[in-house]
DNA sequence: GTCTATATCAGGATAGAC
DNA sequence: GTCTATCCTGATATAGAC
């Protein structure tokens, strides 16, 4: 059932994928949830708190969309789970749209501020971790550290081809693609390690 | 000799790279600037068009540390240049600073704005087809697909890597390896075409 | 061409009724 | 909890003197 703050919040996540994190206005936002501007401010303080709970609100739901899977089909080949596990965020769904988008925001504005780096330093780290974690399963017998590398590599290509695909350079089928090709490269290159 | 309008534009391009895009505040930048700001409104008739100026102004200078080699060193070979080409975005001075944080700020931006979209995609078309070039020199017999996808993976690699740099999460020479790694890792991709 | 005001406006935030 | 009405600040933009 969703709440009144649950509203304010998915609506949020609509408006911020349609004018980003810097963007994001609190009438407009009102208007998006047909609620009045107070009412927002009586829930979250500030815009200031919005950004912040809608943040968190957005990353809770990429968890899910990452790592829900049918316990009724066959286990995948840690092959399989890399590939998966990095292509998930290259569908053209609206979770995964407004995920990357605000991704995409938190990763430019952090460029001109202080405090988010932090966070964004410590997120990127968990997700380069597990990245590297994958590869390490179908490439054991790899040194630890070329595993990172390829790890970094390919996360930062995800983050890349994103904002291409968002930007409306490429169609998200073609940098599905050229993801894939990535990963094969360098499973290719770890290989001959 | 710097006109006043170029002594604005360079102001201008220190303040995008400290504030951002969105963050220019014409009040700051006629101080940084060191004069009024209706005088910026005489040159540029408004914030939009000191903008659209120096996005240009940034570009052109970066054409410039792009191309500029000294005629008396010996000629690069294509492999070298190819590298130097790439890493030439990776380097911690004021200009590439300033002008990576331009393009990531375009990019971010391109996401929720139409009208900054067909003027990136060709940009970037033009810097995947002098990529595509290159490797073609140092891997002739490579069909153009295939020439293609690598450079378009290496270019948007090469965004990732820097947004990454300019937000603080890796250092610069980190990124410098890395992108090495990947030129490498294509290039032998390509070799066994 | 350049400056010192100042008008104008958008958007964040609050007061007070219900 | 929710709304209507309004205030206030910060930022763009202009008028007019020099």
């Amino acid at each position: 059932m969703a709440s009144r703050s649950t509203q304010i919040l998915e609506a949020a996540a609509r408006v911020i994928a349609r004018r980003g994190v810097r963007g994001l206005r609190v009438e407009e936002l009102a208007a998006e949830a047909g609620v009045s501007t107070a009412l927002i401010y009586y829930h979250f303080k500030d815009r200031t708190g919005v950004l912040r709970q809608t943040l968190e609100f957005i990353n809770d739901r990429a968890e899910r969309y990452t790592t829900e899977r049918d316990p009724d089909d066959p286990p995948l080949s840690p092959r399989e789970e890399l590939e998966e596990t990095l292509l998930l965020e290259l569908q053209d769904t609206v979770d995964v749209r407004e995920n990357s988008s605000a991704w995409g925001e938190l990763r430019a504005s952090a460029v001109f501020d202080e405090v988010l780096r932090e966070d964004l330093a410590r997120a990127t780290l968990v997700w380069v971790q597990e990245v590297a974690a994958l590869l390490g399963q179908v490439q054991p017998m790899v040194p630890a550290s070329a595993l990172a590398a390829a790890a970094e590599r390919l996360t930062a290509l995800l983050e890349g081809l994103s904002m291409r695909w968002l930007s409306g350079g490429i169609k998200i089928d073609h940098a599905r693609e050229l993801m894939r090709g990535a990963i094969d490269a360098e499973l290719a290159g770890l290989g001959q390690v």
